[in-house]
DNA sequence: TTGTACGCGTTATCAG
DNA sequence: CTGATAACGCGTACAA
């Protein structure tokens, strides 16, 4: 199957190559006679333009980039990326942009991928999705000029186009909440504390605490099992009402492991956990968890990047979604 | 942030751009000196090789396109995409391909997009993930001697690169497993019937039986909620020992169903699904399933694919990955 | 070992 | 309204 090309729908339709790609891109006013002719060629010969020419003269890409900064099998694992993931896709196609992603399984390698993807030429602008901290991604972007939008990540830095919730306050009320239940001794199962997710969620429990007591937090990986295994250590150690986690992945490990424990959830112990997956709606009991509107912030994020794209004097802003407090039986109250 | 290119580069180190690229792609036998005159200048300038232009006149992308064949919403909501969606993007970055994504909330426009990714170049080639029966993109595949590989279907056709998992027999085998733990009234839910793996593992299911009762069998979308409404209305209507469902998706939903029809699973009732999916393990009781080994077969799709794109003498091959039963709390066996 | 010249397939500019 | 012609940035025969 030869490739066909512009020239021969062209010489076909007997007119030049100019006139050809006129007609394709509707911009001239090209007479209904030579329309027709350059139509019925291309239709005749199954010719479909060439992308990567186009792109190569026009220095646009129509291709947006998509960067997991987490190694991809913990990326794919989290439920929270699916519904993100989704919603990008779904407004890139909508938008006529196609959707590269990258993603390794070294850690430290996918801000490389970013860049790569940006100077090679091979994206018009980047996504990133929850960052650790303390990287310098972002002001790389920025001295370079290249089109991007953070997702689901704080910062100190201001004025950067961002899509996100506020972790500190969905933190907060989300104690609030359990307070007012009549939990007290209120433990946290937080993630690593090098992202920032584990440090704002962190930061949003101890405010709404009267006194913090540091033996009631834990670390865990962003996982089921770290989940389980923090919360046996917790349980040993400590007496505790409710175990709040930093997202519902690792509340259901908590879940699992209480119950294993010899505890009836929630008649012994409460659990309760960030994101709402479509997973914590099925535990037994079902799980009361802080809704994050993923796909939201997934469509804001990918409208945003193409905005910034596509109209030369719109550099992005800042957007904050609300979370939403989904009470189901995990959580019953005293 | 100019982007510097080929020429600058050689002007800066003195050479022709044929020099540097020929430094770049270190293909040449280049001397020492102008070697390192070249490198020193692409530091400095800080030049990164434009992967449009290169891919002009290579023609050659050194992307993979990656088509879900089912709308967005549904394929990332199941737990099933993930796994090999993670495993196909690490192969890629390996092997130094990048991937591109399809999807779209329209039903057929799949298909349509990865012929597009195809005819206007964007990609060396395709991997298509579970397609639905009776559509013809293969075919139009073939003709057009479009490198692909298909993922997690079966077809009449022959000879074609493929890499699955025999549903069939999968399915076979999970009803004789439970009919060796004692179970009588097999029930089986299944997904549209217009999908191979719906199809397939009912095929496998009737197989294994002495005698077939079609109201035992029932169809879902997949989905938690239509597992749950199918159980139901299934429970309704007839005696059941044990619901085997298409994935464990529908499982969880039919888990759930049965336990507020006041059922007690596995006492009163078992559940079993496909996949194992992480969830799986975690509902209560934990779910037996049927292990389909995703992540392999993600990465021998991404592998085949490279190399029928690289290999000029291999064109794919048919691969089955073997299947097996994880048993778990839901099916004790009477 | 290195440079020159051409072409990849398209769009944009400039005539006409 | 349409056709040459040049460029986009790079790889590669061919020549030197």
């Amino acid at each position: 199957m030869k490739k066909i090309t512009i020239k021969e729908v062209a010489k076909y339709a007997e007119v030049s190559p100019s006139t050809v790609s006129r007609v394709l891109s509707n911009d001239y006013r090209i007479s209904e006679e030579t329309q027709k002719k350059v139509r019925k060629a291309v239709k005749k010969l199954g010719y479909h333009p060439n992308a990567i020419a186009r792109s190569l003269v026009t220095q646009k890409t129509k291709t947006l980039g998509l960067i997991l900064s987490r190694p991809a099998e913990e990326a794919f694992a989290n439920p929270f990326f699916p519904g993100i993931l989704q919603s990008i896709a779904s407004i890139s196609q909508e938008k006529g942009f196609s959707l590269l992603l990258a993603s390794s399984r070294d850690y430290h390698k996918e801000h490389e991928e970013a860049l790569k993807m940006l100077r090679y030429g091979k994206v018009d602008g980047v996504i990133l999705m929850a960052s650790r901290v303390n990287d310098d991604i972002v002001k790389q972007l920025i001295n370079n000029n290249y089109p991007f939008v953070l997702v689901g990540r704080s910062l100190e830095l201001n004025e950067i186009p961002i899509v996100n919730n506020d972790n500190i306050k969905a933190s907060y009320q989300a104690v609030k909440f359990l307070i007012n239940k009549g939990y007290e001794k209120i433990a946290f199962i937080s993630g690593p504390q090098e992202y920032v997710v584990s440090q704002d969620r962190e930061k949003g429990y101890k405010k709404a605490l009267k006194e913090y007591n540091p033996a009631l937090v834990r670390y865990s990986g962003f996982s089921y099992k770290g989940g389980y295994r923090q919360t046996q250590i917790l349980l040993g150690e400590q007496e505790v009402d409710v175990i709040l986690s930093l997202d519902d992945m690792i509340a259901s490990g908590a879940l699992r492991a209480a119950q294993n424990s010899g505890y009836d959830v929630p008649r012994d112990i409460a659990i309760m956990g960030f994101n709402d997956d479509p997973m914590a709606a099925y535990l037994k009991p079902s799980l009361t968890t802080v809704r994050i509107p993923v796909v939201k912030m997934g469509e804001k994020a990918a409208e945003m990047l193409i905005r910034i794209i596509t109209e030369k004097d719109y550099s992005g802003e800042e957007i904050i979604v609300s979370t939403e407090i989904i009470e189901r039986e995990s959580t019953p109250g005293i």
